[in-house]
DNA sequence: GTGAAACATGAATCAATATTCAACTTGAAA
DNA sequence: TTTCAAGTTGAATATTGATTCATGTTTCAC
């Protein structure tokens, strides 16, 4: 009876199966891999098991070895694409020399992200409603690290002081929206240029100085 | 055969059937009504028909009088609250004085929007799934308003001269998040000290003067 | 008052598909 | 070489729920 035994288990993602061998660790990836084209192209609700296991290479039984449900891959899925965002913005953020570069390589660094993995980007998006808590998790996480760069900054006189948690979750919404419109639904438009007003935005503000 | 004759339709929304009767009009809004809250409530795909019949105290056959599908209510819907959405924020914004108030006080009645109507207000950010187009179409029409205020006020001269699109989605983007987090998940923070934040954000920037 | 168009009804249809299960295979440790 | 836990398989199940349709009722213009 190969019920997912309740046995290793993950950083914190109950029901998450960790494969004992190297066999079982090459399905368990090539399901999630396969998962993200699919979810990425066609959502959550428009894709089905079959298709995740078709792509995989996999018979459909075998889904059920590594998660307990189609909501359960996808919610392993965005814990696995949150960290990306996080990895591949983060050597941007740590090359900029002071608090104010640092805001703007993040912002650049989202928007090239974006623009390179659309399809994988709308996974993160669509589990606002596929699964809230993984949703909530990956952009507290992320506005955390934001506010974290700006008090940084306030404290070393970079900006303003009394910045925090607000600024953070404004920034954020604006990147994501941004990454929205010129990253996703973008034609062509010069994202340096985005980046470049969107920067001068948040450094100055919209007033007269 | 009551197919839906394809007759009378209201500003482009194909598909949108206008009764002729009186007890018309009223099913068709007890459906819209009973839908948002149903949708508000379960979201899209936990929705049934029944569970919108039921609610708006109409037969089952009778949505389909209104309605080609599932789908086409849910955009139909997207329309209407996003009228509404307009509608709520504009008395506030064209009551402010000058530019930068205008941007403040379009923030205050849209956090208040969203906090007093937060189910309904998810139906628009589920659209992005559900109806694409109509998702678009939101936020196209939203940043237009916006971007005109913008240019409107750097021609007067009480914003910087400049700005334009980008900033005003920028600004959506921080509006829609600070809504999310504050409106939405919010757990008794002061509305008005968010907003004071996320103003001076906009009018000043992080920066040192 | 009459008739036709508009609207209402809800049981029956029908397709989709997530999940289960019992039998089979693999691979490595003993 | 045997053994067994780990992993694999895909046909069968079971439920769900959107959509259809044939029939009944209401409205209102004439």
């Amino acid at each position: 009876m190969p019920q997912p035994a309740a046995d290793t288990v993950t950083e914190g993602q109950p029901g998450l199966i960790v494969p004992k061998t190297e066999r079982g660790r090459r399905t368990l990836r090539a399901l999630l891999d396969a998962a993200a084209l699919e979810f990425g192209a066609n959502g959550f609700h428009a894709t089905g098991i079959t298709d995740i296991t078709r792509r995989a290479g996999v018979a459909l039984g075998s889904f059920y070895t590594y998660f307990a449900s189609k909501e359960d891959i996808f919610r392993a899925l965005v814990s696995d694409l949150s960290g990306q965002v996080k990895t591949e913005v983060a050597p941007h953020v740590e090359a900029a020399p002071d608090a104010l570069s640092r805001e703007r390589a993040a912002l650049a660094g989202f928007l090239d992200f974006v623009t390179r993995q659309q399809l994988i980007y709308r996974i993160i998006d669509e589990a606002e409603f596929v699964a809230p808590d993984a949703y909530q998790g990956h952009y507290r996480k992320t506005v955390a690290r934001i506010a974290a760069r700006l008090e940084d900054g306030a404290a070393k006189g970079e900006l303003r002081a009394g910045v925090g948690e607000v600024e953070a979750w404004a920034i954020a919404g604006m990147n994501v929206f941004l990454g929205l419109r010129y990253g996703v639904w973008g034609e062509g438009e010069e994202l340096s240029e985005v980046v470049a007003r969107a920067h001068r935005l948040v450094a100055e503000g919209l007033g007269r100085r």
